[in-house]
DNA sequence: TAGATTGTTAATCGATTAACAATC
DNA sequence: TAGATTGTTAATCGATTAACAATC
């Protein structure tokens, strides 16, 4: 009877992104040595969650001493598949996906926004940044042709389903999307959502 | 002995803003009735956690029936006050800056971003879209001058905690946090955090 | 050695789900 | 009435925390 592989809890993947950009951050003031009580205080979460959710994985750190902050950033970087650069489709080039486009934080995390799409005719062959603008309609066949595998969704909501089922029609597993609509995806590409008008009413909840 | 009263899980608050965008939308194509099994669907939550979310804070149904869309719409409004406008100040006239504030999603929604600053000298008194660029030294003087309670930071890591101190000394009680950092606030405070980076991150896991 | 911190276990805590009586 | 769906309870499931032996 072969035992089922106990799959890591998706909640604890989404932190290893926050324990990687603390310990990128340490290791940019010169620290070498951290220990789970001050990655823990620096994000706002418990050091025991942080042992915890660490050792589905392993074992990184030395009892007394702490994590060394570079193997460690490493041993991370493996895990979330980041020893390696991911190329990314961008599907919209508006404001949203010029300030995508022009955002320097992607290159050295590990992504490369490499080819952009817009369906508006104005726009298409017309430069975003540094990328030139292709048609909407050649989306299949440059992503299919470059294997990308990872997209950005930044176009208006009523657009959003359509663009997401041509993505994933032409090869993406994965897809950020910036849309405020839930997508209905099959279950083995992901999505992530950001939609800064649900944080904006979480929080109103709380203002008296 | 007084007994505590019951706050509602974080987690549930958070689920709130979806299932309004949800309602909003059923109203948009000229529905009238739903129930939870349909929003579920639309979703991606099961219709049992709907009705427990809801539960927390009345009855909001018929029994065979379902949800009257716009009463139930009403009644999330008002429970995550929304039924006012919030006043939105924002740091950071950057490229996020400018998509944020041509986006037309946040004025039907609740928000108005009324006040945009930055430091650098060669934007003050410029324009970001309909808005005058302010001095960020103006900010504690704005703000309090107009009892703006919410911000929204876009601007470098490096320079978000400043900011987000002077905000919060200022009477900013939300924070929506686009820069890639843990911001330390009084514990009165409410802070979201959009990082790209981390989204994408948390998806590569799942990427062969 | 003394002090510190990990990795792990067990207990606690909290969230989700299943199920169904109530009732429209 | 028959069918449908809510609101709620209890059970299940899962995540967090506390605590400490191991050990550097």
């Amino acid at each position: 009877m072969a035992s089922t592989p106990k799959t890591v809890p998706d909640i604890v993947i989404g932190r290893l992104p926050l324990y990687l950009r603390a310990l990128t951050y340490l290791a940019a003031e010169g620290r070498e040595i951290t220990s789970s009580q001050e990655l823990g205080d620096r994000l706002g979460i418990s050091s025991a969650q942080i042992r915890k959710d660490l050792s589905h994985f392993g074992e990184f750190g030395k009892q007394g001493t702490g994590y060394e902050i570079q193997f460690l950033r490493q041993q991370l970087r493996r895990i979330l598949h980041l020893d390696r650069e991911w190329e990314v489709a961008l599907v919209g080039a508006g404001d949203l996906g010029l300030a995508l486009v022009h955002y320097g934080g992607f290159a050295d995390k590990g992504f490369q926004i490499v080819v952009v799409f817009d369906r508006a005719t104005q726009k298409i062959g017309k430069r975003l940044g540094e990328l030139e603008i292709f048609d909407a309609e050649a989306m299949p066949t440059i992503i299919k042709d470059k294997r990308i595998e990872m997209a950005i969704i930044a176009v208006p909501a009523a657009e959003a389903q359509a663009v997401a089922d041509v993505l994933v029609e032409s090869g993406v597993r994965a897809i950020l999307n910036y849309a405020p609509i839930t997508l209905s995806v099959p279950p083995n590409v992901q999505v992530q959502y950001i939609d800064p008008i649900v944080y904006l009413q979480h929080m109103t909840y709380y203002l008296a």
